[in-house]
DNA sequence: AAGAAAAATGAAAACGCTTGCATAAGGTAT
DNA sequence: ATACCTTATGCAAGCGTTTTCATTTTTCTT
């Protein structure tokens, strides 16, 4: 067939017996052309097998139809969750979805956040509120629009969609506090270089000091997030700091971790100790017993991160802040404390 | 400072007082200017801020820095380790992910993989072997390299990393057959367009076969990878063909959602019925009972698909057909048959 | 110190597409 | 038919890099 290799739109317009220009626009402007030429192009372009070349494209349109997300490791479900929307979203608007991950770790998030600009995505959906400031001047000296997701920017200054994280966390030590719980600890996510965790972690401090309860420091824990590290953070806690009948975790994958700490110590939940999450992942209600937790819904963040994106993409406005509830879910690991 | 919003390399080399062209090799190849030229260059690009555009790059040296992934939903935990992995490592060597799903749709699959295509990816990487011919034939005539994930190409045709679905199976169902079960069950995910399930599937039919036991029709269901629908599907086998006391479940989602189902029900695992899972997910071993399975590499096929892609990219040949192992992994939801 | 070889630089041509502007072709009203 | 609009098409100039090739500068030999 052709020379080169690979079909251009040169070799289609020249198939098809129109100009360069028409061929362009034949394929990406229709109503431009006549239909009958119109109609010639796109056979030429289907004979040949043509692809459209979409580094040139963008060059020429200065539009990648790519954007870019920057997330902690997408293993965690939320994130999954949140990056499965995302992507699912943006191809249905003939966005494509460029994936960077980092380990909560600010040198790497600059890093790949870089990467990203350099691909020239035409916009930047990021985690959270926490961001080396030089990677804000990144963004906004490279002037592409972002968005942050998970967060909600108390200043009202970063376009975000996300959670009241304090306010729900607050929320959720209410509901042990009214089952009559006054001696707590708190099994947190890392709170370094991550506000969810922070406020998350302030939530249950301020809920508890509203009732003149203090959370003592040896109660307290921080753990990596996956199952493993949970289970020996939470058997840390039981040793260190005995005592407690209320746990509040950072998130359900800590949780579940306690909660198989529990079922190897025989410990009852939630008889002895009640036991409640944060994120609602799907596993939480497929454990035994049934994870109270509150419900963050993280794949409609993703949608919603999206539509926000393709909208200003579009030339609208958005408002600033979009808040998504975040509801506590009742389930089986919580009860009345013991006496 | 510049005129236009966005300092070009041409805006470097005027500061830096070169040409386009050393500049250009100053930032790139920077063994090829003098030590002096090259911080000039570099003093300059700081200094503006440069950031150097990735699709003209990619139109000028063909490359474009980025690999495409074709992914079944990454909410899918298995999934979602692959692609942070995948990710993650690509990263390492300068290289980006862009990240497509589908909901294990053909036509879905074929039109988002024609998009990744004009995005110009360097490479391409896709789960399983099930596709459709246009597919396959789209990608080779784009003539960009791909490699399959989680299966194996019996006929050494496609380059794969993955593991062997069926001989897994066939070792699932002897732990149970040599603990004295003889009623089986299955919950089987989808088989259509999968050809992992398919496998699985076979791989339990081919060890009941081996010692005369049938698999009878009404005890295999297929089902929906999600909690409830599993549990559902696994209510569906109770009603419908009862007796059974061992369950394979064509992954783990499955199995649990068959676990929380019997705790539901006070059916006691293992006691009356043994379970076995597929994937060893990361919940796999925090549900209770802990969940007997069969370890998928899941994280580590993804670290190896990245690293072959970026061999192949960089002109080094790989072994076609990479297998990694799939061993079982014996926790307490299986147990002796009851009599 | 001269000449040759090596190293560093610059000019300009790609890379494959879009798009503003000018022109040609149809179509309508007179 | 003529003049006048539309509507379609084509020409050619970008878009921001890299890279070949030729040229200049530096370094090395003798």
């Amino acid at each position: 067939m052709a020379r080169g290799p690979y079909p251009k739109l040169s070799d289609v317009a020249r198939a098809a017996g129109v100009s360069l220009a028409t061929a362009s626009r034949a394929l990406a402007e229709p109503a431009l052309v006549r239909l009958r030429t119109r109609e010639r192009v796109r056979a030429a372009a289907a004979m040949l097998g043509y692809v459209p070349h979409g580094a040139a494209r963008a060059l020429a349109t200065r539009r990648s139809r790519t954007v870019g997300a920057v997330f902690p490791p997408v293993d965690n479900p939320i994130f999954a969750a949140a990056t499965q929307a995302l992507a699912h979203e943006l191809a249905a608007s003939g966005y494509t979805l460029l994936l960077a991950t980092h380990e909560y770790d600010p040198a790497s998030e600059r890093e790949v956040t870089r990467t990203l600009l350099e691909r020239a995505v035409d916009g930047l959906v990021l985690v959270g509120l926490d961001h080396d400031p030089e990677l804000y001047r990144m963004i906004s000296q490279a002037g592409v629009p972002y968005e942050l997701m998970w967060s909600l920017d108390p200043a009202g200054f970063h376009p975000c969609v996300g959670v009241a994280h304090r306010i729900a966390s607050v929320r959720a030590t209410q509901h042990l506090l009214a089952l009559g719980h006054r001696e707590f600890a708190v099994l947190a996510g890392r709170t370094a270089h991550n506000d969810r965790t922070r406020e998350r972690l302030a939530g249950v401090r301020e809920a508890l000091a509203a009732r003149g309860i203090e959370l003592r420091p040896e109660r307290v824990v921080e753990a990596d997030f996956a199952l493993p590290a949970a289970r020996q953070a939470f058997a840390a806690l039981l040793s260190r700091a005995p005592g407690f009948t209320a746990l509040v975790c950072g998130n359900d994958v800590l949780a579940i971790g306690a909660l198989a700490e529990c079922a190897a110590r025989a410990i009852l939940v939630p008889e002895a100790i009640s036991i409640v999450g944060f994120d609602d992942i799907d596993m939480a209600s497929g454990v035994t017993p049934a994870l109270t937790t509150v419900r963050v819904p993280a794949a409609e963040m993703g949608r919603r991160a999206a539509a926000r994106m393709l909208a200003r993409l579009a030339g609208a406005t958005v408002v600033p802040v979009e808040e998504l509830p975040a509801t506590l879910v009742v389930r089986a690991s919580t009860g009345p404390a013991p006496r």
